[in-house]
DNA sequence: AGCTGGTCCTGATGGC
DNA sequence: TGCCATCAGGACCAGC
């Protein structure tokens, strides 16, 4: 489910109603989401107060003074505020709990993860899964430039390149798709022949349809909710996301699907050449 | 049966 | 030949 427009949502909702309170408790309901949520949680996160929630690519990191709680959502992850009275769901791994309320992490496929990256091994960043990851799509360091020198002698298919998030992270299946189309790219073309006007304008389109798509709160395409438990409706919006057969909304040519790597792409055969 | 928002790992390939 | 980077496919899992 979660693309960094989700994640961002969350974390921005997260932001808001938990940093600053502290936190009563622990649970941990499963002994493994894609990787074993790690023991001693209960003790690293109890009694401290959470300092901030942020978020790199599409982890959430939520800061103590001993450490940071990393969460990935996953596929069919949700993290959200619940009603102390609320009885237990299927699924329901982990939770947090604070004075007054109770953060819930629910995920069906388990594709997420809960893990630990301590203080004394330095800033999150560090952690390996984290290491590696591409810019962010929002900081100064990436644009149309990085892009362009990135996909230099790469014969992947751009779609394929943004999905493995080693250029720029946070987008995903569906929003990989949309920045392509408004970037007018096809998403075979081969990465490393886009020339440097295009990936100007696609760096361009990926920031637009990232922001767009926080704007509205994300995409709720299944069971997407924010942390107060609030769809998102930028799936509305779509140009060509799980449109296929339907008129394109510039120029009415019916939108295309088709496969690449196991994994649905949409796409206008006019608007992307 | 086949599809679904992610991404790590493995093994094959290709260039130098 | 060997080393490296790149790339494709499989794997994980539940729900519809």
């Amino acid at each position: 489910m979660p693309e960094l427009p989700e994640v961002e949502v969350v974390r921005s909702g997260l932001a808001a109603t938990a940093v600053g309170r502290r936190i009563t408790g622990v649970v941990t309901r499963a002994p493994a989401l894609r990787w074993p949520i790690p023991d001693g949680l209960p003790e690293r996160l109890t009694g401290w107060v959470l300092r901030a929630v942020e978020r790199r690519g599409k982890y959430l990191l939520f800061a103590v003074e001993p450490g940071w709680l990393i969460v990935h959502l996953g596929m069919s992850g949700t993290i959200a505020w619940t009603p102390p009275d609320r009885p237990l769901r299927n699924h329901d791994h982990f939770e947090l709990q604070f004075a007054g309320g109770l953060l819930r992490l629910n995920d069906p496929r388990r594709f997420g993860a809960v893990l630990w990256h301590d203080a004394s091994e330095g800033a999150p960043e560090h952690h390996p899964l984290l290491a590696s990851l591409g810019v962010e799509p929002f900081s100064a360091a990436f644009d149309g430039d990085l892009l362009y020198r990135a996909t230099r002698g790469r014969r992947l298919a751009i779609k394929q390149l943004l999905l493995s998030g080693t250029v720029v992270v946070g987008v995903g299946n569906i929003y990989a798709s949309e920045s392509l189309f408004r970037a007018g790219i096809r998403p075979t073309t081969a990465a490393g022949r886009i020339s440097r006007a295009r990936c100007l304008t696609l760096a361009q389109a990926i920031r637009q349809t990232l922001a767009a798509a926080i704007q509205a709160g994300g995409s709720t395409l299944r069971d997407f909710v924010a942390s107060d438990g609030a769809s998102g409706y930028f799936q509305n919006e779509c140009f060509v996301y799980d449109r296929a057969g339907e008129p394109c909304r510039v120029c009415a040519t019916p939108v295309r699907v088709m496969r690449q790597q196991q994994r649905s792409t949409f796409w206008c055969p006019r608007c992307q050449t």
